[in-house]
DNA sequence: TCCCAGGGACCGT
DNA sequence: ACGGTCCATGGG
């Protein structure tokens, strides 16, 4: 069957590696340094980087129009402006570790990524680490998502849509090293199957931050920090900052803090705190041993900060 | 056996 | 809003 081919390209400062395997997203697959695949929607994506533009190819039945791709990489958005001015504001305060982590992060856009997808992935997130993630993700795909397949015969998989997870409980609750996660994913599912509950109601453009907070909180199974992902990662809201045990570890070893975040994170990071928050994680993650050296004497760097 | 990984629920203050 | 306690999965 002849497969259905969309290409475009993005001119957009778009660094691959960095967008892919920060941590916000579990589904896109490195072919080499160049060219990653992925599932978005319906639609299986092949980016291939050629010198300063992403070339995109698209097979599926349902190609992306233009406008979803923008709005998925997040084109809309300045990303030399936001850099800058989070720049500005770390000149201001002397905080070293947001200007290094902001350079190192240059090309690393924050997706918008589908709302369900965004939720039941990061519940899946908790007490867990990226590659198991990235496994009962995978399963959860394969098991209860649409086939696509390619014109070489590879056979992808659209993430399970709400139904898909209400309809079999009991495949979800089968998923490679899902255990205790499945209760809160069916249940989500299950309101969002029924219409009791409407993620897009809590993009960033329909709803306030506290309000989505507070309704994506409610559910069982997410707490904070995995509603502050989906805040950040599907609905949009740019001003979420997770706290997770890496942000704690920057947190502690560069700012001295190691209690009360909310308060520190509110007054050290007020412009595109999600942006920050996302390179911070990143940069640490990439850097244990150099950040360790930068960092670790405490005395120098820590005390000097103001407040 | 203990520790860790992009924690959460539940309870006290 | 914050802190403590118990809970939970699989891998190293």
């Amino acid at each position: 069957m002849e497969p259905s081919i969309k290409p475009s390209v993005a001119r957009r400062m778009l660094d691959l590696r960095k967008t892919f395997s920060c941590g916000q997203c579990f589904r896109w697959e490195r072919m080499d340094e160049n060219r990653y695949i992925g599932v978005v929607q319906g639609a299986v994506l092949d980016l291939t980087k050629e010198e300063r533009n992403i070339h995109i190819v698209q097979y599926g039945e349902n190609p992306l129009a233009k406008k979803v791709l923008d709005q998925y990489f997040d084109f809309e958005m300045n990303y030399t402006l936001a850099n800058e001015d989070i720049v500005a504001q770390a000149r201001k305060t002397g905080d070293n570790a947001v200007i290094r982590a902001t350079k190192f992060c240059k090309g690393l856009r924050i997706l918008r990524q589908d709302p369900f997808e965004t939720l039941v992935s990061f519940m899946i997130s908790a007490n867990n680490n990226i590659p198991k993630i990235k496994l009962t993700i995978q399963d959860l795909c394969e098991k209860l998502g649409d086939p696509i397949v390619d014109w070489k015969g590879k056979t992808y998989h659209t993430f399970p849509t709400p139904e898909q997870i209400a309809r079999h409980p009991e495949i979800v609750q089968s998923a490679k090293a899902i255990g205790y996660r499945a209760r809160g994913i069916v249940e989500a599912a299950e309101k969002i199957a029924s219409g009791s509950l409407d993620l897009s109601q809590y993009l960033a453009e329909n709803s306030g931050f506290d309000e989505a907070m507070r309704t994506l909180t409610a559910l069982y199974g997410v707490g904070e920090k995995v509603a502050n992902c989906v805040l950040l990662f599907g609905l949009g809201h740019r001003n979420a900052f997770p706290v997770d045990t890496w942000v704690k570890k920057v947190l502690a070893q560069f700012y001295g803090v190691e209690k009360s975040y909310k308060t520190f994170i509110q007054a050290q990071f007020p412009v595109h705190p999600g942006l920050v928050q996302q390179y911070l994680f990143f940069y640490l993650r990439e850097n244990p041993n150099q950040v360790q050296n930068d960092w670790g004497s405490k005395d120098t760097n820590s005390s000097q900060k103001q407040q």
